[in-house]
DNA sequence: TACAATTCAATCGCGTACAATCTATAAAGA
DNA sequence: TCTTTATAGATTGTACGCGATTGAATTGTA
């Protein structure tokens, strides 16, 4: 499909794509984070609370657009490996909130070199990052504002 | 992540672009691809085949950047319904050749609207898509070329 | 021709994604 | 207050991805 002489419709060549470099930056992000021994969506929920800790599943949720299906597993395999603690709030039993064990935010300055490692391997010069980024999430509020009966915020 | 405030590092951003867009395209094939009883990969699979029938396993996997660990099970799922047959390369046994069945060839015509379908969703202009798609292709070749110990090719 | 190295597909195990369902808790309304 | 509705998280089942290994078939080489 990639240097597919047939006119494969646009939306469909753009959707694998996305596809395909999604897959290849998760390996990518692999040989970094073996050591470490996270995956790449743990690496994320930690990002997210290590630039805000305490967030309940649902608030992790809403910001990496995953629901308790794929985070409930995942907090407990965080948890199993000491960087988080859950706990139901006291206020809303309902809630759990996520909170960083010491482990967990010492775990921070390890992987602080990864994004700069990963940018390495890209090799593209910043502005065009930047814009890059910016594209990729318009397309994505235009995709969530369509379709996803879940997810809807 | 996405109207983060703080100076989270730009490889960051653009790896979490990907990985959240490519679910929520996903998502939106979901709602055509539903009807037909396929999930995105199997339909990924399924354009490959309409391009060319008869393809081996590893060259299906060569164009979807795949391995047999991912469709192997994946083929089986397409045989039990119906879609495709594989068998073993009578000139070279360790090889299984992947077939459309007539039914297989017969969803051609009724996936053929999808792209338009997805196209409306993401309601951007053509030349805009075209030029996206390219530079997300590059980015592909950039990380495959680099890392991934699989899958060299 | 023998035999080592390679290739291909299948298999296994683990970790996501996500729809659907369930339970507990909290909020809203009569 | 009592009941209905909504919300948060957990659970279940299905389907990827992919690293690692296995087994069979083929190729390369001495």
């Amino acid at each position: 499909m990639t240097a597919n002489p047939s006119p494969l419709a646009l939306s469909n060549q753009l959707c694998f794509a996305f596809y395909s470099v999604s897959h290849a930056f998760s390996r990518a992000y692999r040989q970094f984070l073996d050591p470490l021994g996270l995956t790449y969506p743990q690496y994320v929920v930690l990002l997210v609370l290590w630039e805000q800790d305490g967030l309940t599943v649902k608030e992790i949720g809403d910001r990496l657009f995953l629901d308790s299906g794929t985070l409930t597993p995942l907090l407990k395999r965080l948890e199993s490996a000491g960087h988080i603690r859950r706990a139901r709030d006291k206020k809303d039993e309902r809630q759990v909130r996520i909170s960083l064990t010491k482990t967990g935010r010492a775990l921070r300055e390890k992987a602080e070199e990864i994004p700069r490692q990963v940018g390495c391997v890209l090799g593209l010069p910043v502005d065009e990052l930047r814009a890059l980024t910016e594209q990729v999430a318009k397309l994505r509020s235009r995709l969530h504002d369509s379709a996803s009966p879940s997810l809807k915020s």
